[in-house]
DNA sequence: AAGTCTATCAAACGTTTGTTTGAAAGGAAC
DNA sequence: GTTCCTTTCAAACAAACGTTTGATAGACTT
């Protein structure tokens, strides 16, 4: 990868991110990656093709910050599912330093693109065979129907507290009742899961040893955990 | 309210709405409304003004279209919330006639712009309300961040059938396991809650005379309630 | 040292954008 | 019929956009 693909994609991220794909230039995208203004035509062919790639890179990157868990095969299943919600959770909802790679790739879930398949294909189902084995463990028996709806429950209240941030700021105004930490977040989603598909809820709750571990791991990787306002311009 | 108005506000939604607020040029909303150029810069004053009220707008419709239930007061909280959970898949999952009223709204709940306080106000809180109230009955003592919790719960499996429905549409391919309706997709997410919260789903389950009455209502006034596939562009 | 390929640069290109302008048209009031 | 106010219209405006151009400099090959 050369260097200067390196500084434009990088400099795109935010950019695109924030006020989209339209109303970022690439003008502003060269001039904050330092390059000439031809660059991304001469590297990329044209703004479309660039934008994919800038898709594609924020993924990576997305990845490469929070892992999925490579489980060791000796937790159980409402374990893994609370290490999965952790994870997922660390990397939709959470801001983490560069905040722009999962504003970027939830706007492309949102808004899909040319970029939409790639993106599935690389980054989202990955995920979801991880969470369909696991909640397949957790019901037994269950038709794939039933399997796949409550899979898009869990993964919905996940996404929930990425896409419905700035609605739900709003509406809690100055209580602090939407003020909670990822931590109590993933495990009241866990619970929550776990006592719908019928599983002991609690019984899941006394023997986290895995999960403190992997948050710890989290946590050192990626700083502040705290969620940011955000206020989007037309 | 002018006509002409009218026209313009009509016209703007699915344009606002498909390629988002900086795609869209005044030059083919005046088009397509049948007016004058003019028209949006005489009415409005400038473009950002009437995106707000584009948005307003398409509030109103959908508030219109699919009304919040009216509870007689001799519902269980269980069928409540049943009722609830359908009235809002069909406010925001499901693509009505003129798709563009939630298409729109949905944008302005991810990507918020000026418009987003009054939509919170006039669109969101009602319905906010409604729900803390029916999550309040069914789980008396908990605390209010629980509760909240709750409803975000809630809310968010709702909602993933609207945001994720690109990628789920991807994610499943050609299986069918993604096809399914409303009524079956509100019973599974009012199922999957009442099992979380403790309460006893078929204890809600075997009366829910309410709830088909209500069902009927919606059905007839909007007419073909299938999904619909979306691939967006740039 | 001459030739070749690649990357960068400033400048300019043609288009499209939101907005403004001044004239023209239509009523309502008197 | 004259005046006044609102609305519509075609035309033009300046600004910003993505892309292209031709020149320049450097690195590598022969």
């Amino acid at each position: 990868m050369d260097e200067t693909q390196s500084k434009l994609l990088d400099a795109a991220g935010p950019i695109f991110a924030e006020p989209g794909y339209r109303a970022a230039t690439v003008r502003e995208i060269c001039q904050q990656a330092g390059t000439n203004l031809a660059a991304i035509s001469y590297h990329f062919g044209d703004k479309e093709n660039f934008y994919v790639a800038a898709v594609q890179h924020a993924a990576r990157g997305c990845m490469d910050r929070v892992p999925l868990p490579d489980f060791s095969g000796n937790e159980t299943a409402e374990e893994r599912l609370h290490l999965f919600v952790l994870t997922m959770l660390n990397r939709v909802a959470v801001d983490h330093d560069p905040a722009w790679h999962a504003q970027l790739l939830m706007r492309e879930m949102v808004l899909p693109t040319r970029a939409c398949a790639e993106f599935v294909r690389d980054y989202v189902r990955p995920m979801h065979d991880m969470l369909m084995s696991i909640v397949s463990e957790l019901m037994p028996g269950e038709s794939e129907q039933r399997r796949w709806l409550t899979a898009a429950s869990i993964v919905g209240q996940c996404l929930h507290h990425r896409f419905g941030r700035a609605v739900m700021n709003e509406l809690a105004g100055d209580s602090l009742v939407a003020d909670i930490s990822v931590d109590a977040l993933a495990r009241h989603i866990t619970e929550f899961s776990l006592a719908a598909i019928g599983a002991s809820a609690s019984e899941a709750d006394g023997r986290l040893t895995a999960v403190k571990k992997t948050r710890r791991r989290i946590d050192a990787a990626s700083g502040e955990l705290k969620f940011q306002k955000q206020r989007g311009s037309l």
